[in-house]
DNA sequence: GCGACAG
DNA sequence: ATCTTGTCGC
């Protein structure tokens, strides 16, 4: 089943730093950073993992049901590795998959939450800013560390949140989202303030350090929902 | 030139 | 991200 969405594809990684740098440049003057979210019923969470040593890209994508965070559908999309990993270009390794994956759900989400960074990056075009100016939907970005930025100290209980700023501008959150344990990094990536962001990714952890939309993915991805013994099938 | 560096 | 066993703690 598909959900019949054509997004504009990935353009091709050609081994050019530049041109991925220049293309960078023009896609981060379309981000949004104004809440501009319609009623939100319907929310995804996107991640990915590889097979085969890293020869094989697996890109998971999980449809939930915003008000009981149950999953309501699952899809993988598996395609060759064509670029290897890059601080700060992870975009281009990366959406291909995530953006097939997406397009084999039943029906568009309202909302996606994506495994990094949003517009809390080197050129303000992660990768879930960038799979937010490509399809034009709500996206923000979970990340489990930090690429650039600074921030004050962060309180120990759930919910502490402080700014986190880049070259003089506030780029998103240092979110602690259960006692105990390392903050996540949220930062905006399209139609979406920082605390809204903020917002939706405590409302998705219910008793995991990860908000249900990308853990989900991220267990689906990395096949961590499945044994070892059906691993190797 | 020397570090830093999402997943 | 991935390769990998046990182990400490709620």
């Amino acid at each position: 089943m598909s959900n019949a969405f054509r997004w504009p594809a990935m353009p091709p990684w050609d081994g050019d730093t530049a041109s991925a740098r220049a293309l960078q440049l023009a896609l981060a003057r379309e981000v949004r950073l104004q809440d501009e979210l319609p009623d939100v019923h319907y929310l995804a969470g996107v991640d990915v993992g590889f097979e085969a040593g890293g020869s094989i890209t697996r890109a998971a994508a999980v449809l939930l049901d915003a008000a009981t965070l149950q999953p309501l559908a699952q899809e993988v999309a598996r395609v060759p590795t064509a670029m290897p990993y890059i601080p700060g270009l992870l975009s281009f390794r990366e959406l291909p998959a995530v953006l097939q994956a997406l397009a084999l759900l039943p029906r568009l989400p309202d909302l996606i939450m994506v495994d990094g960074q949003g517009i809390a990056h080197p050129r303000g075009l992660g990768i879930a800013a960038h799979l937010g100016v490509m399809t034009d939907l709500p996206t923000i970005g979970v990340a489990k560390t930090i690429l650039v930025g600074e921030h004050e100290a962060l309180g120990p209980s759930r919910g502490d949140h402080v700014p986190l700023h880049y070259k003089g501008r506030e780029i998103g959150a240092v979110l602690r989202t259960r006692e105990r344990v390392k903050p996540l990094i949220i930062s905006p990536g399209h139609r979406v303030s920082v605390d809204t962001a903020v917002h939706w990714v405590m409302q998705c952890c219910t008793r995991y350090r990860l908000p249900e939309p990308t853990r989900l993915a991220d267990r689906l991805a990395s096949r961590r929902d499945m044994s070892s013994e059906e691993r190797r099938r």
